[in-house]
Order: structure tokens, then sequence, then C-alpha cells
DNA sequence: CGTGTAAGGAATTCTGACACG
DNA sequence: CGTGTAAGGAATTCTGACACG
């Protein structure tokens, strides 16, 4: 559905969560996220992508780190 | 709802539409759409503006002018 | 009228790196 | 480890205009 639709640029996605375009970069770099890229090479995110990146932030915030939460995404 | 939160750059729309980014910022010259900008003056569509945008595109090969999709718009 | 295009500038995004702790 | 930042380049978008019919 249409939640899954890459097609939110990182300037918005930084907007609607509030964490920096680094913060967002960075998840991916980690393998939490997986967004789609333009011909250009520019990122493109989903509706279910930011709430990932919401989620992911949350956590780290609770203490957890990036790999455990690989883990914990991958059973989801 | 989230159909209605414009995040959506026009080169996507573009995409999604399989209409030209002019064809797309002439339908708002003529007071069809109503696309959000942000700081820099970039336009944000929504979802809904989108479905919008094909409307407007299938009624115009339909025959029908601009001007007269203003009014069918505004009775919807 | 609705759309194509070339033009120049501005906004946005990208990567790799150095920094901190 | 997770994030900030300055750096230079590249991709994307913007406006106003000329063109066609």
């Amino acid at each position: 559905m249409m939640t899954k639709k890459k097609v939110i640029q990182i300037g918005i996605v930084s907007e609607l969560t509030g964490l920096t375009e680094r913060q967002i970069r960075y998840y991916e770099d980690r393998k939490l996220i997986f967004p789609d890229r333009s011909k250009g090479g520019v990122r493109k995110y989903s509706f279910e992508d930011i709430q990932t990146i919401m989620d992911i932030h949350t956590k780290l915030t609770d203490g957890f780190h990036t790999v455990e939460l690989r883990r914990m995404l991958a059973g989801s």
C-alpha cells in the first residue's frame, strides 16, 4: 500500500521526525533502514520508513545500540 | 490523514503521474492544485494532490479547459 | 490554451573526513 | 558509538520568457 511507497526526501523526513539528516543517514549506514534512490542518488523514504526511524531513535534513547536494534527489527 | 500531508516533490509527482513538471506547475498556475512550499520555495504535494493532478489531465484529454475544471473541482 | 524548451540561479542532497568521547 | 560540522560537487527545482498553434 501507499505507506510503503518511497517518495519522501530526507529533508522532509528530518522535519517530520525532528531528527537531523546526519542521524537518518547513519541509521541507514547501520542497516536499519533501506531507502530507495533516485537516478541521481537522492534518497527516497516511505511513511513506514519514517515510523521506523522514530522507533529507532526512541530505542537509542532507551539505551539500545544499533547492532541490537538490527536484531529487533529483523524479528518484526 | 496522511494522504493530505504535502511531502512529495515535483520530480516524484512527475514520475508517479507520468506528466511533465511543466504540466504540473501549469495546473497550479491555473489554480487547480495548491502545493505547499519549503522555506526555499520548493513545491510539496500530497498523495491527494497527485490524484487530483491525474484527474485534471484526464479531463483535459476529454476536451475540458482549465477554467471549467476549476468550477468542477470547486464543487467536489 | 496547454505544453516544450533553453537559461541562469538558488535550494537540496551527497560523500568522505575529522572531531568528540 | 552516535552525532556534529565544514567542504566541494552533483542533482533537483525555480522563475520568466520565447515558441507553437
